[in-house]
Parts: structure tokens; C-alpha cells; sequence
DNA sequence: TAGTGGTCTAGACCACACG
DNA sequence: GTGTGGTCTAGACCACTAC
């Protein structure tokens, strides 16, 4: 067949064609010609549309699909992300998803995964500043939920007291807003921000595609009395959530820079 | 061959080949069976350890190379990541990467791609608080490196004042840096951090594959007369990067949460 | 039963690096 | 020329959905 030749041809001065083919359909979706929740072809369908096999196809669908722009379901085809982005402010006041999400006009719910009592961690115990040589804390997973859509996994780490303490809460709400509530107020936090694609562990739990870029939240946060109140990271679907700061700055010391050209 | 029926059996309670295959090779990685800069066997040769097609050892490096684990070279081979990262503080001074960079033990380099006069577009004349209708503002991209690798990609709109007074040295240096030590002294910034997969105009730019995560850091700043005095976006390697904040926390309002169960 | 996406195979051509 | 990764094909089986 010369479709072969033709398709296979690889121009140097042009993108591969799982790309032109994504590029096209992105255009598409985000002109309106599909719209949201709308169903596309079939992957069968749009290899013979667009003159090409059902793997380009796939990996044309696949780059989409990691853009939050599609999603695939087995058995039923290709639907169009209605898109949503929930803000997560990172100054003042703390971080509280739940609020967040209900300001945003969402309503919030967390499923446990997990709530249980461990040796810590080496590295739970840095951050919580435990002495202890077998220092024990209560170790949760659980799924923060925006209308029925899971959005993060969060991981945390509680002091024992904490965790023997509060159980019962704890296992069933969101940790900063469940803490103030009991008396724990919040007075600082260490955090950091970074991004990882989703591993196939993840992608099960927050229903995205494998490597989906996931935000990590990681957070070490202090009571009134400055010591370490508790510790972990959230890990949230990037085309849900950003993270938001308003930065003062009291006066820059550039001096590192002295000796640069 | 019994050996396609065998091998594309899939178990309902077991993982793809491809991510059987993924993790195996993530676990020698990271035991050190493989040290950074060495060569990992050719696709061909992993296809045939593992006993499957070469299509399937491509799914598993892809993930591998996303998770920025390894890095492929065309007609050279696959290569072990020396993993690095780097932190930018979004608490004070106010992030400047080449301070960060070089406080961090790298060599920074700034590659200018484009500094240009343009026509604003809607979002910058919102973001700088333009009134003008056809306000001009100076779009300049470029890429930062730190000890020659392309690490993040800048794109920044400045004032049309500040653009042509300051063309020579902004279209050199590091954005912030470079108007402070001309007199532009920043004291504010709204940011925001979200996370998407690089495009393959991006994967082109920064050397990373299709795909993998980027951090989205967007800017608006503003000088001493609390007016904005340029806006961006910084897209960086999630695999070099992270972004870190101390938080301090006034008195938490709960208000909105007190209908809550 | 028919149709869909998920996985996998075997084999082809290309662009690139290296000796 | 040989070997490598990058792209693409044609075709297979599976699990799931819907009728």
C-alpha cells in the first residue's frame, strides 16, 4: 500500500502524526465543536477519518487524555472534560480544602483509606520533631472528594497523643479544619510544592491517566506552641487544583549576587 | 507461539506487562543497579529479557522518563537520570532563581528566544493594569540553565516604559534580579503553582519528554508605588524543581465551615 | 451480540550516533 | 555499515458496556 509510505513518511520539518492528529483535536474541543461530555468517535472511527492505525490514534488520544481535555471509558468511548479548577490559597488563612471547596461552590467529602498506629517513619520523625527511638504515630490516607469527583490523596502523619486523641474525627474529616475544631490551632507551616506524574497506583485512586501530572502539597504544621502538629503531603489532579500566595517582600538582599556579571 | 498467548494474558488481579516491566527496572534503578550516567540495555535487548515485544519495553521506559528516571538519546541509547532539585522560596526575599540557583551550588544562564513589542494581549492588560486600549507592553521568553541544562521556560510582559528603558540588560539577565539593580524594586506578588504536561513545543524546549509535568508558576509584581510592574509565567522541570513557603497564620475564620456536619 | 477502549505482538522505515 | 531510539502499521485477544 502506498498509505504507508505516505503515513510513515516523517517530514523533518514536521511534528509526528499522533501529534498533528492531538493538535487537531484539541482545536476542535476547545472551539466548541465537541462539546463538553459530548462523545468523540470511536478510536476505530478516527483512525479511518484521519488516514492513520489505531495505535497513532491512541497516542494521539492519550497525550489528550493527560491534559484533563478527554476522558476514555472502557467499554463505553471518549468524552469530553467539562473543566474545573478549584484554587487552594496558600497565605492567609491556612489551607483548608474544605472551605476552599465549599467558597468554590463545591460540596467536599473525604473517604478514609487508612487510619492506623505505625512506627514512624525516619523521616515523619524529623519533621515532628520526635525523639523517641521507637516513636509510634497514626498514620492516615484518605481521598478528598469535590462533587462526587476524587480530586487528592492525602497522606498525614499525627503525634500519637493526637491521633489517639482525636481518632473518631480525624478519620472522617479533613485534617486542618478537624484539628482547629478540637483545639488544635495552626499557627504555622513549613510546605513545599512540587509535581510528579501519577504512578498506576494513583491513577487508580483519583481516576486519572497514568502519568497525569499530580501536584504535591507537602506540609509540616505548628500549634500555638511552635512544635510540629502534624505532618504530610497532599497530592491533588492538576487539571482540578492550583495553589495560590500573595507574596511581601520586606526588603531583598541581592548581596549574592554582588560578584555576578 | 505459545508465547503470545501466554505473555498478552492478562491476570484480572495483576498489573499491565509494560508497568510490571516499568517497575522493575524503577526498583534496580533505585537499589543502584544501574548507577546515574550508565547505559540500561538497548529496547531490543530489554525485549527480549523480559521476554516481550519492544512496543511494550517503549510503554515502560516512556514511564520511566517521565518520572524523569532515565533519559533516551536517539541512536545512543538509554541512559540512568543523576536526580537533582532545586528550591525557589516563595516567602522572602522574593524568588530570584539565579540567587537561588547559584545559593544552591549551580551556574545559571539565562537564553533569550524572543524580546519583542507587541500589542497587549486581554490577560496582561488585566494582570499590569493597562488602561491604553491598544497598550503596548515588551514579551520577552527565555530559557534558564542551570550548569547547562534547560530547566525552566520564562515568559514575561513588562510595562512598555520598562521595556524600552530597560531592553539591553532584561533581555540578558533574570527577570526579577535585573530590575532591582536597575531601580524597580519589587515589594509584592501575587503567584499562583499549578502543574501541566509538557507539549511537544515545551518538550522541545526544556529537553524532557512528552508529557511530563511541568510547574506553572505565574507572577504578578508589583514596584514601591504598589502598581504592577511586570507579569509571567515560569514553566519549570517538575524533575529539577519545587517551590517552597513558610506560612504564618493570623486567626483561622472557620465561619464558613460551621454549617458543616 | 456488537461495539468500545486496554493491552500486546511482529515487523517496517526513519533519523541519528559512532566507528 | 551497524546499532540505537522514534514513529507507524496491521492485526490479535481481552474486559467491559449496552442492547
Amino acid at each position: 500500500m502506498t498509505v504507508f509510505m505516505v503515513s510513515s513518511g516523517q517530514d523533518t520539518s514536521s511534528q509526528p502524526l499522533h501529534m498533528v492528529i492531538s493538535e487537531k483535536l484539541k482545536e476542535k474541543i476547545e472551539a466548541g465543536l465537541y462539546e463538553p461530555g459530548e462523545r468523540l468517535p470511536s478510536e476505530f472511527d478516527l483512525g479511518e477519518l484521519f488516514g492513520v492505525s489505531r495505535t497513532t490514534v491512541r497516542k494521539a488520544i492519550a497525550s489528550l487524555s493527560q491534559q484533563g481535555l478527554v476522558t476514555t471509558q472502557r467499554g463505553k468511548g471518549i468524552f469530553v472534560t467539562d473543566p474545573h479548577k478549584i484554587s487552594f490559597s496558600m497565605s492567609n488563612p491556612l489551607l483548608y480544602f474544605d472551605a476552599a471547596l465549599k467558597q468554590q461552590g463545591y460540596t467536599s467529602r473525604v473517604q478514609s483509606l487508612r487510619f492506623q498506629r505505625i512506627q514512624a517513619p525516619a523521616e515523619v520523625k524529623r519533621k515532628l520533631a520526635l525523639t523517641a527511638k521507637d516513636a509510634q504515630v497514626y498514620w492516615q490516607e484518605k481521598i478528598y472528594y469535590a462533587d462526587d469527583t476524587p480530586i487528592a490523596l492525602d497522606i498525614t502523619y499525627y503525634p500519637e497523643a493526637t491521633g489517639q486523641a482525636l481518632a473518631e474525627p480525624l478519620s472522617q474529616g479533613f485534617t486542618y479544619s478537624t484539628l482547629v475544631r478540637n483545639g488544635i490551632h495552626l499557627r504555622a507551616a513549613k510546605v513545599s510544592l512540587e509535581s510528579i506524574p501519577a504512578t498506576y497506583e494513583l491513577s487508580e485512586y483519583l481516576a486519572v491517566p497514568l502519568g497525569m501530572p499530580l501536584l504535591v502539597f507537602n506540609y509540616v504544621a505548628c500549634g500555638g506552641n511552635r512544635q510540629p502538629a502534624v505532618c504530610g503531603k497532599t497530592l491533588s489532579r492538576s487539571d482540578w487544583t492550583c495553589y495560590t500566595a500573595e507574596i511581601e517582600v520586606d526588603s531583598p538582599d541581592l548581596s549574592i549576587l554582588e560578584n555576578s556579571p
